[in-house]
DNA sequence: AAACAGTGCAACCGCGCAGAT
DNA sequence: TATCTGCGCGGTTGCACTGTT
């Protein structure tokens, strides 16, 4: 038995949204918000509109505060960070973006940053056009590559992402590491350097230059107490020291935790970016635990869900 | 100038979850 | 406890626009 829909589809009107029905939306919003209901709300405005495409609308379009477009670079570093991080969580790097939304993200990081990263050119038309299939037969030529850098015949583009420095491979001796202890040290290696600088540009593990040392705070919220006053109270060397030598004695708080390990099958193309069989992020087979199973694979962890803190609204919760 | 292919982004879709009943 | 309902999320699609041939 299917689910019920949550709108008579015949009577919805889809497609792009006029001015006067934005006006209609804002104005109303603007008003009365929301009643706490999107599926009641186009009845009362009179809007032939799903509520889901009314949320919609308002969240990203609607709403005050709103940036579209005009990513800066700095914003690409937190954005490919966190991706790196917690792969495509978008609402929660969204949420370390003031006025950017999910969306936006995701357009931005489908479109745009993605194959920067993966050293595709834009309008690159002298060295043809896309081959059928896509980024992700893309990804997977670059992996089979097994590119360290341009290629000599210039036909295999290196990927933009900074070389990742040598020590930052140096601790997994060329073998394919445990990935949940992997990615621990590897946020702890980010919110440790973030917490010890005070808004100043430092480098992140890629390399790239960086200035906003707050990024990683909800990041660090989540991370047991206990093994941010290890993390934080230590000099950098000793948290270098740390990362180096695989402490992994600390504890996540669980959905970090679980986050973090079925991120990692989450972020594609990623190990090509690292150089397959050494990238500290990725194992392969690794066991995805409590992760469900839906039709399409692994859903990771959807499950989790993020809202905004009313203290922070720029903070996002796990719950 | 026309046809074609690539790009960017708004919007839609389906799913899982939590709260209500 | 089971079912229903609405919300929020991530993935995907459709289409207008732009650049190239």
């Amino acid at each position: 038995m299917g689910r019920a829909p949550c709108c008579d589809k015949a009577n919805v009107k889809k497609g792009p949204w006029s001015s006067e029905e934005d006006a209609k939306l804002k104005s109303y919003i603007e008003q009365h918000g929301t009643g706490g209901n999107w599926i009641t709300l186009p009845q009362k405005i009179g809007l032939k509109r799903c509520g889901k495409s009314c949320r919609l609308r308002w969240l990203n379009y609607l709403r005050p505060n709103i940036k579209h477009g005009g990513f800066s670079e700095e914003e690409d570093n937190i954005i490919c960070s966190l991706y790196m991080s917690i792969g495509s969580r978008w609402s929660i790097i969204a949420a370390q973006l003031p006025g950017r939304t999910d969306n936006d993200i995701k357009n931005y990081w489908n479109t745009r940053l993605k194959k920067k990263l993966l050293g595709k050119p834009r309008k690159d038309h002298q060295n043809g056009r896309r081959a059928p299939g896509g980024l992700k037969q893309e990804a997977r030529i670059i992996q089979n590559e097994n590119f360290t850098g341009p290629t000599n015949n210039g036909t295999c583009q290196a990927p933009y992402w900074p070389e990742l420095p040598a020590h930052f491979y140096s601790n997994h001796d060329h073998r394919v590491p445990d990935d949940r202890s992997s990615v621990r040290k590897f946020v702890i290696k980010l919110s440790g350097r973030f917490a010890n600088e005070d808004a100043v540009t430092v480098q992140n593990p890629f390399g790239v230059p960086y200035s906003t040392p707050h990024v990683y705070d909800n990041l660090q919220d989540l991370i047991d107490p206990s093994a941010l006053a290890y993390s934080f109270t230590d000099n950098s060397s000793s948290l270098e020291r740390m990362v180096l030598q695989g402490t992994s004695d600390c504890c996540f708080n669980p959905e970090l935790d679980e986050m973090l390990c079925s991120s990692l099958m989450k972020i594609e193309g990623m190990d090509s970016l690292c150089g397959g069989a050494v990238c500290p992020v990725r194992a392969a087979g690794s066991a995805r635990p409590r992760a469900k199973l839906g039709p399409d694979g692994p859903s990771g962890i959807r499950s989790s869900r993020l809202k905004l803190s009313k203290d922070s609204p720029n903070t996002a919760v796990l719950y």
